[in-house]
DNA sequence: AAGCTTTACAACCGCGAACGT
DNA sequence: AACGTTCGCGGTTGTAAAGCT
């Protein structure tokens, strides 16, 4: 027997979502909360498919999403998340409030993986490539895997890895064979940033952080979408100003007849 | 200016986990 | 325990915007 299609298709829309299927969503969530991720199409009138419906509200209209680039810091952070994680993203996003898996993952995809192949690693293992093309080359010519489980047996066991990271890559350095200054300069970089991150200690400061954010809105994520409220309607406004990607949404702020009519 | 390529990111898909009956 | 349903995750694709020739 072969898998439930997530919804009946026939009929569904999909592709990119307009403002006004924006305005039901969110006008729908905020009086009614998040019961069942596959009634709320029905519920609020949209032709979409549960599902998408879940990912829109979670990538995209959340309350507390932060918007914007993400810092250099925050690079140097997921590159240390990813090296103990894998490609386990809502587990890295987790670290970042305010940050989606979807985001961090494309993030991950078009930015750092090459900023890494720059400084000589590999994305998938944080390995100096030509120490692992060495190696596979000894062991055997299968391809690199992205898969988690088996990057974590690649991975050492996570404890010490922060603080080893720092000292292997700083040996590994000396192993690479620098093609150029700007690489060996990079490189070094990263190996001073290895030692410098205590990514224990940031990342207990960041699970504090998520309960003592500056914007610590109400909304419970999808996950424990049963009690959504809100608590301060001024606090969201705000935010939606400051999302990048709400343009032309701007010029409707006077029609945002949902936000007064949800209380 | 036009056409092509690259980049960035929103959205979709399929799978496994979790949960309820 | 078995089965069905729903949710959440990670991989992948589609496409608009930006950059380049």
């Amino acid at each position: 027997m072969g898998r439930q299609p997530c919804c009946d298709k026939v009929g569904l829309k999909r592709g990119p979502w307009t403002i006004e299927e924006d305005h039901k969503l969110m006008n729908f969530i905020l009086n009614n909360g998040i019961q069942c991720w596959r009634m709320v199409p029905k519920l609020s009138g949209l032709l979409r498919c549960g599902k998408s419906c879940r990912l829109r509200w979670i990538n995209y209209l959340r309350p507390d999403l932060k918007r914007g680039m993400l810092s250099e810091m925050e690079e140097n952070q997921i590159i240390q998340l990813h090296a103990r994680l894998g490609n386990r993203w809502s587990k890295i996003a987790s670290h970042f409030p305010g940050r989606t898996d979807n985001e961090i993952k494309n993030h991950w995809n078009t930015r750092i993986k090459k900023r890494l192949k720059i400084l000589g690693l590999d994305p998938s293992t944080h390995k100096p490539i030509e120490q692992k093309e060495k190696s596979t080359a000894i062991v055997d010519e299968t391809p690199e895997s992205d898969s988690p489980k088996e990057q974590e047996e690649v991975l050492e066991a996570p404890d010490n890895k922060a603080e080893r990271d720092g000292s292997e890559i700083e040996g590994r350095k000396n192993e690479v064979d620098m093609s150029s200054d700007e690489t060996a300069d990079l490189l070094n970089n990263y190996g001073i940033l290895c030692e410098s991150l205590d990514v224990d200690l940031w990342m207990n400061q960041d699970n504090t952080n998520t309960s003592n954010t500056s914007y610590s809105p109400s909304f419970s994520s999808a996950g424990d979408s049963s009690s959504i409220q809100v608590d301060s309607l001024q606090q969201w406004v705000d935010s939606v100003d400051s999302m990048l990607s709400w343009d032309g949404f701007n010029q409707l702020e006077d029609e945002l007849f949902f936000l007064e009519n949800g209380q």
